[in-house]
DNA sequence: ACAATGAGTTCAATGACTGAACTCGATGCT
DNA sequence: AGCATCGAGTTCAGTCATTGAACTCATTGT
């Protein structure tokens, strides 16, 4: 995205898409919940030009929003996990999921609040409890007959329901 | 931004943010709620180039997300109004706004319940009443100290309280 | 020792964004 | 009526971002 900044929009907006407002950003954030961690997750999952997953991921790190730690099973790779200001994108991709699958109908998943077993709402507020909870506290689902049609091992990894955060097991 | 869709991605995400995740799409639908609805005035409030501010407009009518209605006071001419659909992204558009404001700090602005004259939380909810009020029932304006250093007409009508989706009058 | 895999980088081609200049119809002024 | 102005765009050349393929290089796996 040219420009990626919006210099004369002193607006809280205007600085949070600077941060997510790019191309890609934002899906891989959604990955990022869902617990992919590795490089090569994220582009498989994505199909993004490595080149601009490679920008996206260093920016996102540059930004506080994700982390890059050494991979402890493996020497010379790294994993992205979210640090705390990342984890606090989930009430605004909730939103757009949300708003995403009221319009534009497709393959929305289910979101779970591990605690109550009931789902969310469009709010993310627990159709049970009332609260809303954050991501830790969240299971993902597939919806009944709504199998996505990838077939790369994250994909199939969200096949059975999920606990955010939590590493893919892949 | 280069091939705006995400064809491969069957998530509601994706089909959102082929709606709203071009670059200054986002920021022409803040507007929208703060009640701009004249060409001029985004353009002026953007600083946007014209030829991106018409397609964004065009095509956030035919994704259903504005209305493009005849103005009633000036022959020739059109406004741009959010449709049902459009004003459901507010919460989408809420949350991005608090996570700027925590996490960019400038000047955010605040938002009030205006049945219960109390301002909402991160969540959307009203500290007073604990309901999710939709754009229709907030009232925005200016936090203590931060005006906008900005002097399009716009920017200047907004320094006093406003209701969200009134009109704004410059 | 050799091939394969993960995690990138490099590069040419393509497409989107920018700013300035131009159009065209509807008011507004004298 | 005639002229300038304004709103709402369109057109266009130059710049910059994105794409996909090819390449690198270190670390496993066999």
């Amino acid at each position: 995205m040219l420009g990626k900044d919006y210099a004369e929009q002193d607006c809280a907006l205007a600085r949070a898409l600077e941060v997510v407002g790019e191309r890609w950003t934002l899906l891989i954030l959604r990955d990022a919940f869902y617990g992919v961690r590795r490089f090569n997750e994220f582009h498989a999952h994505l199909d993004i030009p490595k080149a601009v997953l490679s920008d996206r991921l260093g920016a996102l790190v540059s930004d506080g929003v994700l982390n890059r730690v050494p991979d402890p099973e493996h020497g010379g790779r790294y994993l992205y996990e979210l640090t705390q200001s990342g984890r606090e994108l989930w009430p605004a991709l909730h939103a757009l999921m949300s708003w995403g699958g009221r319009h534009r109908a497709t393959n929305s998943r289910l979101f779970v609040h591990a605690t109550c077993d009931a789902a969310l709402d469009d709010d993310g507020r627990c159709s049970r409890c009332g609260h809303t909870p954050g991501p830790d506290e969240i299971v993902t689902m597939p919806r009944e007959g709504r199998r996505s049609r990838r077939t790369d091992p994250v994909a199939i990894a969200l096949r059975a329901p999920h606990h955010l955060l939590e590493p893919l097991d892949t």
